[in-house]
DNA sequence: ATTGTCTTTGCAAATTTATACATTTTCTTG
DNA sequence: CAAGAAAATGTATAAATTTGCAAAGACAAT
């Protein structure tokens, strides 16, 4: 779907900045947002994610993210970046990114500290970068999360 | 009652050794060690324990202890903070491993010259290796591996 | 032993979560 | 563009979990 992962990553920053107890708490907030769905898809999002219930200090449970940090605020790209990226080319289930000579090191850089859900890594040359997914990350759910979180990297012609 | 304690230590036991993805199997387990009880009552211990249900790898769910040691980070395991490994993680069949800036080249370095079956070979940046299994290690060969050939450089890992 | 208080537990009902199946949407490939 | 494949979603329901309430220990102080 267009949005889902524009949807995934509205839940990690839900349940990173605030308690949620039950997936239909969830379902409310995020139709606040505008985004409009079931609980039976949030089960199967919260699943994707690997996010985990647990009983919580006070009373009651909560949904905590499986990542290291739960940073609600994300690093500006510099404005050095912008349109940086050439091209996005994907081969054996990889990423391979091509920037302008002697900048893959610093978008690699940004890249990892989006702490995404979709990158399980990367390497930087000078002007390419090796991106390797987590498994069951499509092309295009990679693409759209470099779209939304780090908007304006990606040069036009580049899709 | 008389054994509660014990029997939240069976629990801690059980959990920590096999992957159960329920309260009811949980509860036909402890039947066999001899501890009779409802699942409500287990629904309260895992409560008081503050036992997590976390997706798992494959298909289902597993219930994961709350112990500080034991990570529910996707990262298979964590370095010591002496240590200049990271992480490990895996994605695509192949691990990526995180090092501290600048260490990769020569962890890299010295994997490869460990000459060990598992590792076809390593590709390092400034904080990350890839490093390709060679086909048909697994994720647990590799890492049982790199404990065993470079002690120290991984945290033991706690269960 | 009796009383009162606090903890633990089972039962049953309510709530929450997962999933089989069908349908729709998106992606790929000719 | 069309056809087929794959992915995402909703519906309905099953499965799993939590909880209110009452009953049954446990324990302390009379």
């Amino acid at each position: 779907m267009k949005n889902r992962n524009e949807r995934l990553m509205e839940i990690r920053r839900l349940i990173a900045s605030s308690n949620i107890s039950s997936q239909d708490d969830l379902m409310k907030l995020l139709l606040k947002k505008g985004y409009e769905l079931t609980q039976a898809t949030l089960s199967r999002d919260l699943k994707y994610m690997r996010v985990a219930k647990m009983p919580n200090d006070d009373e009651g449970y909560v949904y905590i993210l499986p990542d290291k940090e739960q940073s609600i605020d994300e690093p500006e790209m510099q404005a050095s970046s912008f349109g940086v990226l050439v091209s996005i080319d994907f081969a054996q289930g990889m990423a391979i990114l091509k920037t302008l000579p002697g900048h893959a090191g610093s978008i690699a850089y940004n890249i990892d500290h989006l702490n995404a859900y979709e990158v399980g890594g990367t390497i930087a040359g000078d002007d390419t970068i090796l991106l390797i997914p987590r498994d069951g990350v499509s092309k295009s759910d990679l693409i759209n999360m470099l779209k939304v979180r780090l908007p304006g990297l990606i040069r036009e012609q580049v899709h």
